[in-house]
DNA sequence: AAGTGGTCTAGACCACCGA
DNA sequence: CGGTGGTCTAGACCACTTT
């Protein structure tokens, strides 16, 4: 009877992560490629979704990062991304983190009229934006602005007009705070093209509502990597004690 | 020759997850529970597989929950979980909230203990708790104290025993501030177990600093069901601009 | 015992990237 | 073009829950 291992009725894609994860510690730098999916199948001596189902459960922990045509690489600890202060993610505040990508005026959707108290059918001013950090794509926001927060701008603009117009009247506006929440989703058709992932990749979004003056003077919609982000909340330093990671991000 | 669809290259999960979740809008209401993976594939005309991708996917949105054994019940939208203040988090605000599991002293892990200012071996009291919403456990937290964060605890204890005395001490605590962040991560096996949920799942990791008369008093890492929570920050109002849905959590 | 979702296999073809 | 990861199939068996 041999060595019938009592084992256990852990999965094989578990414990194969378990050993992967441990093989990344120690034997690969970050950056560095892996063997591909097929090789390590049989090096494991387990079918290719097996594996993949190991890679996968890797990938949603920011250790691994996948590119068709490409390969595996290991990735660095996840980029500490400030979403706290309007510093941060208000208009005009942060030089170049943040890229207007386009600025149009639509109805919006019922969700975000109810948070700014208007028709379900009034257009707002929209503006999508882009956000970049050390040379990445991290994240895309859609800002929500109601006319009567930017009451100096004029009904009809040519492109780009609009955007420089709303951004200015923006960064004179005083605001009172801000009300945010977090949740997982995964990325659009759209989204995905801008932060260079394929559809359906794992995001964090962020909801924010800006008031201003006792009302909603902005609503916004922001969804973030989650393979490469680590949103912060920080009113001063930075916590770095997770789980998956204590450095800089490499590039 | 007929109909050959030019269609598209969208994958077909893609397609299958767009055709369930305007089904489960329209066709389907909370608590509802789905054909099962067999049927639907059939109905279909994939393979499971296939379904189940399309599956997953809506489960990251927390469109769905599957139990093994049940079946695939449509979810209802997700808590807000207050995690900004110390009045939701910091022990002893919140009476029902939180539930003590475990209490013990412990060296901390690397990070922590550079976190918290002290050697890496050195024993911090680790406080495991549970956090329950509506009857559903949401998130799991190790709270990590060094000794000199509650000096009238001394150093033997009976089991439980020491809960309390930490307790006592960390309410009546003066804290400045704190600093966090949020992460995805998956749960481990413990977690998973205390979650309901099986290893594997998707978790928001939150890890907050507490500051206290200038030093770091704790240091706590939560883990929060990133499929039944969005975790809110808000400092009065709740925001409900979420795409993923706008009304209250069903039991 | 019956039915569910979870794991696993051994293939196949496709979309994308780089040389 | 060859090599990579992404999608898909048609099965099989397992772990779990309910009856």
């Amino acid at each position: 009877m041999g060595t019938t291992q009592l084992a256990a009725q852990e999965p094989k894609y578990w414990h194969l992560k378990t050993i992967l994860n441990d093989a990344l510690d120690s034997d690969f730098a970050v950056g560095e490629i892996l063997p591909n999916e097929r090789e390590l199948a049989a090096r494991f001596g387990v079918a290719r979704a097996t594996l993949r189902q190991a890679l996968d459960q890797l990938e949603l922990e920011g250790r691994l990062q996948r590119r068709r045509g490409v390969g595996t690489t290991v990735a660095g600890p996840r980029m500490g991304v400030p979403v706290a202060r309007p510093e941060h993610c208000w208009p005009g505040s942060a030089p170049d983190a943040w890229r207007t990508v386009e600025c149009a005026e639509a109805p919006a959707p019922a969700a975000v009229a109810e948070a700014l108290g208007i028709a379900a059918d009034e257009p707002v001013h929209t503006l999508r934006r882009l956000r970049m950090m050390h040379g990445q794509p991290v994240g895309t926001e859609i800002l929500y602005i109601p006319g009567a927060t930017v009451p100096g701008v004029p009904g009809f603009f040519a492109a780009g007009g609009r955007a420089r117009a709303v951004l200015r009247e923006l960064q004179s506006l005083e605001l009172d705070g801000e009300s945010r929440s977090v949740e997982l989703g995964v990325a659009g058709a759209e989204d995905a093209k801008q932060l260079e992932r394929l559809p359906g990749s794992p995001v964090l979004v962020v909801s924010t509502r800006y008031r201003s003056g006792g009302a909603t003077a902005a609503v916004s919609v922001s969804t973030y990597r989650a393979d490469t982000c680590r949103l912060t909340f920080d009113d001063s330093g930075s916590v770095d004690v997770s789980p998956y990671g204590s450095e800089r991000q490499a590039s």
